[in-house]
Order: C-alpha cells, then structure tokens, then sequence
DNA sequence: TCAATAATAGACTATAAATTCCATTTTTTC
DNA sequence: GAAAAAATGGAATTTATAGTCTATTATTGA
C-alpha cells in the first residue's frame, strides 16, 4: 500500500471534497452528501454502512473514495482514524458546560434553546393524541384543497406545510396575507382548512377560521393549550406546548408535528 | 452474536475496568493500563494495534476483552463505536423504510420525527463551534441592516429569523422574491447579508451571495455540511446537519440555531 | 528442586470486510 | 433516434482481521 496522492489532512479533503462535489452523478453526488454531513462516521465505519447511509452501493462508495484521490476506503478511512480525538463528553455533560461557560455568550443561548426544544418534543409525544392526529389526517387527506393560515410567529410553520404539500403534490394553498390581498374566497365547499396560531392568537386567522366555520368547511387547528380561541370553533385542535425560553421559542415540537402531519397526509394521499 | 453479559455503557465499562484491574497477571494488566490511558483508541483501532500498544501479544489482548465480559474484541468495540456517533443510528435508512413500507400511523410518523429532531439537536451541540457563532453575531450585530434570504425549504428559518428580529427592533429585512421582485439593491455598504440555504440549494441565494460578497459585503450563511456551495464565498459559515426523510426534514436543529442567533444578536445590540 | 497450575506467545482458522470486475442500465452526443 | 460513453448494481474475489487452539514458559507452593 505505498502513498497515494489523497488529502493527507481533514482540511485538504474537505476542499478536495467541495471541489469535487460540484459536477458528480447522482450516486457518487449522494455520496458526497452524506461524507460531507457524516464525515465523524468515518473513522468508526465499514464501506457498506456508509453505503447503506448514503444510499448507494458499496461499490460506488468505492468509487467515491478514489474519485477524492485516495487508493480506496481503507486510506480515507485512515486518515479519519489517525486524527480521530475520541472521548467526547456525552450530551448532558456538554450542555452543563456550555450553560457555564459565558453566561450570555451565544453558545451558552444556543445551549438554552437545544435543551428547550429537547425538552418540548418529549413533551409533544406525551400530550398528542393519536386519535385527534388521525381525524387530522383524515381529514386534509381527503380535502380538494387545503388552505394554510398561520401568520406572525407560526408564519413559519405554515410556509414549511405548504412546502412539504407542494414537494408532494398535494394541493395546497398558503394564505399569506400579502398585500393584505384576502383571498377567503378561494376556499370551497370540499377543501379544508388548517389554521396554525399561537398566543397572543392574531386576529385575521381567527376571523378567518370563524367565517370558514359559518359555512361548515372543516377546519383543522395547529395551536398551543387548550384555551386557544380556535376551541370555540369547532375545529380538530393539535395542541403543542413549546417551552419558550426568554421571549422565544424555538418551534422544534410544532414544526415536528407539522412535518409529521405533512408527510402523513402525502402518503396517505398516494397510498 | 447473541448479547453477551458485557458492559452496556461506557460508564458500566469503566467500573468493570476498575473492578477487575486489582488483581490480573502482568500482561492482563498491561492491557488495562493501556486501555484505562487509551479509551478513545478502542473504536478506531484493531486488536493488534491495541495490543501492540500495550505490549502484548493480540491473543492475550483478547483473553483481557473476555475477562470485562465480552466475547471477544469486537464487542468491546461495538460499545466505543456506537457511542461515539451518539444516538444517531442512520435515521436516513430507517425513516427511508418507514416510507417504503408507507406503513406507520401518523403518531409513529410522528415518533420517527421527534426522535430524529432529538438527534439532530444533540449533534448541533456537538458540532457547533462557538468561536464560529461569536463571529457570526459579532458580524450581525454590527451591521447597519440585515438582509435575510431563504428560499423554498430555507424560507420557514429565513421568516422567522425575520420576525425575531422585529420584534427585538433590529432592522432586517427578508428578501421573500414575491413577485419576482429583485431587491439586490436594497443592500447597501454597512450591511450584512444572512443567507439560508440547505440542499438542493436555491440558484437565487447562490446568485445573490455571489453578487454581494463582489461588493466586499459580509456573508452569514446558516447551511448544512461543508460541500455547500456556499464555502467557496468566503462567508462565515454555520452548518447544521440535520436527519432527512426524502426531501423533508423536521428543522428541530436549524430553527434552534437560528433563533439562538437571533437573541444574541438582538441583545449584543441593546446591551 | 520438583510438581502442579496458570499465563503467555505464536501459529492457525474462520469470518467479515474491502476491493475488483463485468453485465446492465442510464445518460449524452451526434 | 441510434451509437457511444458513462454510471451503476451486484456478485466474485481478495485481503485483513478477529478469534481459537496448543505447545511452551513462567509462577507458586511444598
């Protein structure tokens, strides 16, 4: 196994990496993909569990490797494992010394929102009803159309569902309320709407929600406690609690149970 | 390879050490002393390697791997292993099954999904470096006006970064390309530019990145790996990796740094 | 010192992993 | 739209590595 010319450093192959990566085929272009966000995995992997994760053949992981410049798996890997620095603290150790370090410094905020956001999806599994998902899903799987509302802070979550829709073919409409344009009369008998709103609740998709209702269009709910003003309305309510931190929040559980929704909602379409 | 009675965790893997290593003949203890000084080599190195480390012959290398209680070398290194990646056992495949089965209720849909958000937050801990996010905030928080761009996928972060940033009085501006509108000229000296962009990455951010950072003006990009495209602007890079499932991914990771981002830059300016 | 026991080294075997090769499919080019 | 080139998947092959077995050497106790 005499010398290749491959990266000899971490630096060296991840420009080599960049600079290929830029004209690759499909496979070896999934290869570089899955390196590029893995490249820990490495130093501690067999060719075909990287393979399998990049979602190829471990021949092509082979010619991956070579098209980097090295003579085969085994030599990246080498390079990976020589300047492996293993023992790692474990999570919890990493967050407590993160909070110390700096009260205040950016990386000890970053901390504070990791562990909230961890802290709301264990809560989110505990709280979700599967029966109320499933109405949920039943319900915008079979609508003509789905129309999104969620302005101000759930904005965000809204866009990310029409998106996924999008991507998956399921008609969908996103009521952004640009240009104060009102579009409320896009929406018909047979679709459905779903409504995304957390406290302080903005008006506009409450009223909308209430119109919606007038004329008996099913509406499915996106919001936080049980209080929301959505509860009055008659419509299938998710709720989510987000624990904030600060004035924030991070929307790791709603935009998880929206994803999860979207895709349920795809496949059921297809399915 | 049934499970065989050895240690579970890196933590029960130390106290067996410490239990057993009171009395072993010379070269048993050779091999726990090279083992308790080496922990970290245990997942990238080979039983020669090991025992050539610590002085011994391979074979009595192994007969120390048996006395801690497992079978044989590679079941010690399967606990180094798979500690060392952390709770991330190749969701891609695993969600990629998921879909193809299209089995799964929407609430293991949702499991999937919160355990990958987990994940995907634990990581960011563990790759973000905080001299990368001092830099980032330092940059921001200097800035005249900041210029938010985020499309498709992107655009959920893009606009809550936007809203965050509102309702701190920063002065941003999100640059949504509604109607095909072009605002490159909106940036002007002083400010800095906050790109968004995850993979397949949007030709518009890329273009608008490219004609900006022409002009000597700052780039903050939120992306995900190293291959993205934009390294090659030589802008301060935050990358995220997250879990995908096809084309979608739960954010959990990304809106955590983005909002984290935020209030650091919000209170690096009041303060 | 001698027997009995335990420990070790080194060769041997089984196994798992890396790598190569080629038929088949896909993409490009004229 | 056909021919050429490139890319891909999968099986076959080779190599490296873990794991086992046994003769030899050290250690202990009488």
């Amino acid at each position: 196994m005499g010398e290749t010319g491959g990266p000899a450093t971490i630096k060296a192959f991840e420009e080599r990496l960049l600079e290929v990566s830029e004209d690759l085929p499909k496979r070896l272009r999934q290869c570089a993909d899955y390196v590029a966000a893995n490249k820990d995995r490495i130093a501690v992997s067999t060719v075909a569990e990287m393979a399998e994760g990049a979602g190829v053949q471990p021949s092509a992981f082979m010619r991956f490797c070579q098209i980097l410049g090295f003579s085969g798996f085994s030599e990246m890997q080498r390079l990976f494992r020589d300047s492996y620095v293993g023992g790692w603290p474990d999570y919890s150790t990493r967050l407590h010394h993160l909070r110390e370090k700096a009260e205040g410094s950016p990386s000890a905020l970053l901390a504070e929102f990791v562990e909230a956001g961890r802290a709301s999806l264990e809560n989110l599994l505990k709280t979700i009803e599967p029966q109320t998902i499933e109405q949920a899903v039943q319900a915008l799987a079979g609508a003509h159309m789905i129309h999104i509302i969620g302005l101000r802070r759930s904005f965000p979550v809204a866009s990310y569902m029409a998106y996924a829709f999008e991507k998956m073919d399921v008609p969908a409409m996103l009521h952004s309320a640009v240009g104060r344009l009102d579009n409320r009369n896009a929406i018909r008998s047979g679709d459905v709407l779903l409504a995304i709103t957390f406290s302080p609740y903005s008006s506009e998709t409450i009223e909308l929600v209430e119109s919606v209702r007038e004329r008996g269009i099913p509406v499915v709910a996106l919001t936080d406690t049980i209080v929301s003003p959505l509860r009055k309305f008659d419509a299938i309510a998710l709720s989510v609690s987000e624990v904030d931190f600060g004035a924030f929040r991070s929307l790791s559980a709603t935009l998880c149970l929206a994803i999860a929704l979207s895709v349920a909602v795809g496949t059921r379409r297809s399915g």
